[in-house]
DNA sequence: CAAAAAAGAATGAACATTCATTTTTAGTTG
DNA sequence: CAACTAAAAATGAATGTTCATTCTTTTTTG
């Protein structure tokens, strides 16, 4: 009797594709047997790990972010004093906007689009979590300002998306001095 | 003999209805069969208007991205003292984000996506032109940080994409009070 | 050797674009 | 100013292609 043996490293390969061919083209732009191909997979296997096209999208989606809040928040404890946590936090958000390029233009592509399902979407946020407690917690303490999360997001996490993809299509480049700067910036635009 | 008389009307419901849809479904998962039929208009008739469908999403985008930066710089004189100038147009750029949501979410889908040649986005930076120089005085008169324009956008324009995309996904609320809180970190992430 | 996994070819729907006609337009003529 | 006309504008239907998904067969697995 033969169990489960459907490959892990198809899946991945499946994955890679995906996020490889949806960023340069986009996703209604890439055809299913062009991700197949990439993957070195027939068309139709992709089907026995995904249930279709948006399925596909959508877990792709759902754990690249995992993938992601995951890489953010190591080394992160909830009694960091609320400075160095930012710090922390964001260093980490700008690594692996840097070391995960692909995986980061993906989720920004996917969240500033409608391709992906709203239930998706939903999910991807939860995670953020850690960083929303943090936040309140220096608001508490006097030490940030007042603000919507979704202002403190605006100012102080966003940016680093908008210079990769401009870093991405060669505008600018993210360095040492650069990334400096740019947490100078948005520690200078949350904090009172 | 009958001369030019294609319809100006025409032409502005098809790039409606291209905004509209291509906000809701996104570009590719836009047919021209919905776009004709949402302005009005049949599907070979798009045909003399535009060359085919990638042409028609570019002009939509450089029409739209031209009609931007012309309400951008209303009553912008490059004469204006630079934090008054900056204010200026700041204002501007949150006035249009509010009350052309539907053009500013669709400019904003397009620069984040490869659905645009690069050479259409290329034209579509051009106008941005004042605000460089505004920026470059600012900081030779030592108001404005030494950073690249790239840093000084992310941090002070681009936030309000964010928040304008959050406000229209329902999460959050731009009105006079946040509007003045974004602005305030706006200034304080790129001024000395 | 059975059952899962994988493959390649087949199917059918969706869609961009073109084609063959009809309708509208604005000069022209009586 | 009304009837006429030729060209542009507009149309709905046709065309051919692309592609997601399924079907049938082959290969691999334990």
């Amino acid at each position: 009797m033969a169990k489960l043996q459907k490959s892990i490293e198809k899946r991945n390969a499946l994955i890679q594709a995906t996020i490889s061919l949806v960023n340069n083209n986009g996703f209604h732009a890439t055809p299913m047997s062009k991700i197949a191909k990439m993957a070195n997979v027939s068309p139709a296997t992709i089907y026995l790990y995904f249930e279709n096209k948006q399925d596909l999208l959508n877990k792709v989606y759902i754990e690249v972010k995992q993938a992601f809040t995951s890489y953010v928040f190591t080394n992160y404890t909830p009694d960091t004093p609320v400075a160095d946590g930012f710090k922390l936090i964001w260093n980490r958000i700008a690594d692996f906007k840097l070391k995960e390029m692909e995986e980061a233009l993906f989720l920004a592509q996917c969240d500033n689009t409608p391709i992906i399902d709203e239930t998706s979407r939903q999910e991807g946020l939860i995670h953020l979590q850690p960083l929303l407690d943090l936040w309140k917690r220096g608001q508490e303490e006097g030490i940030l300002k007042p603000m919507s999360p979704y202002l403190l997001y605006a100012y102080s996490i966003n940016p680093l998306s908008f210079l990769m993809v401009m870093q991405n299509r060669g505008a600018f480049k993210l360095n040492e001095e650069t990334l400096e700067e740019a947490f100078q910036a948005a520690w200078n635009s949350i904090s009172i």
